[in-house]
DNA sequence: CCGCGGGCCTGAGAGC
DNA sequence: TGCTCTCAGGCCCGCG
């Protein structure tokens, strides 16, 4: 499932019923994720609250009164689902028909304000671990992350920087998160569509200052934060198991100009062009060879 | 150090 | 209906 939007989507479905609550009971009912959960889980957990739940690229950062953070990573098809609200939320919201416990989840945190929120993830490519919130910056899956593209250290000057001397494709840089954390496929393919850059450039060229000084660069970095911000707005995209925490569909992709429209027709204005997939690393590319160069 | 390809998993959908 | 095949939004690891 998700990439950046889809995990802020997320955060934003757990954060008001979790958030200030403490874990009163935690089931790991199935520890078999990517990495299996430790077997003290659910007791560094139970008793702790909830200060917190924050995103770093695509993982969410549950700060804990314990002095822990709960990091969990939804792989391809992890899925958090708010089967009961809190006392504070309004009863019906989440009457959802999803809104019951499956045999198939791997955990479910039984919340102090009455809320129950399971998380289950069929592929197992996600997983959660716990580490001090002293050691998070130094954690090697946190460490080498490149920046958050919403935020402000993350600009035309820095992208160059980060991709000068790149021999890779374009796509491939961006999809590596130590360059820029939480773009994947959809997005690098959309937000190189809305720049009218090629996913086969060489990355470095992005640095090319030819012609205005980064002037490649500052348009990629406007697509980028521009189909974040407008992804997010539509509660992320539903493709296959993406929800939100409430189980409505997210509507982004609806949205898609080029990801998984193979032969229509080229959105941009003017453009006679029709998307084209092609095989990157292994991964779909989607993009129109006449306006992306 | 870099870039690529394989592998990890299950489930949905297409085609026969 | 049922089988087989392909593909999927992520990321780690080993190889050259």
């Amino acid at each position: 499932m998700p990439e950046l939007p889809e995990v802020e989507t997320v955060r934003r479905g757990l954060a008001p019923v979790m958030e200030g609550a403490r874990f009163s009971r935690v089931e790991a009912r199935r520890g078999d994720l990517r990495w299996p959960l430790p077997k003290d889980f659910a007791k560094r957990l139970e008793g702790t609250r909830v200060e917190g739940i924050g995103r770093r690229g695509k993982y969410l950062l549950a700060d804990l009164s314990s002095g822990d953070v709960l990091m969990m990573h939804l792989g391809m098809s992890g899925s958090f689902h708010i089967v009961r609200a809190g006392e504070k939320e309004s009863p019906g919201k989440f009457h959802h028909e999803r809104s019951k416990l499956s045999v198939h989840d791997h955990v479910v945190f039984h919340m102090s304000n009455g809320a129950l929120v399971s998380y289950n993830d069929p592929r197992r490519f996600g997983f959660m671990k716990l580490t001090p919130r002293s050691e998070l910056d130094a954690h090697p899956l946190m460490k080498a992350m490149g920046p958050e593209p919403l935020g402000n250290a993350f600009g035309a000057e820095m992208l160059a920087q980060a991709c000068a001397g790149k021999k890779t494709s374009l796509k491939a840089a961006l999809s590596d998160q130590k360059i820029v954390a939480g773009l994947g496929n959809i997005y690098v393919c959309e937000a190189l569509h809305r720049a009218h850059l090629s996913p086969k450039r060489r990355a470095s060229t992005i640095a090319d200052r030819s012609a205005k000084p980064n002037e490649r660069a500052n348009v990629l970095v406007d697509g980028i934060k521009a189909v974040l911000k407008d992804a997010i707005e539509a509660g992320g995209s539903s493709l296959r198991d993406h929800r939100q925490t409430d189980g409505n569909l997210g509507y982004f992709q609806h949205n898609f100009r080029v990801y998984d429209r193979a032969g229509k027709p080229c959105p941009t204005r003017g453009c006679k062009g029709s998307i084209k997939r092609i095989v990157q690393t292994g991964r779909s590319t989607f993009y129109c060879p006449v306006c992306q160069k």
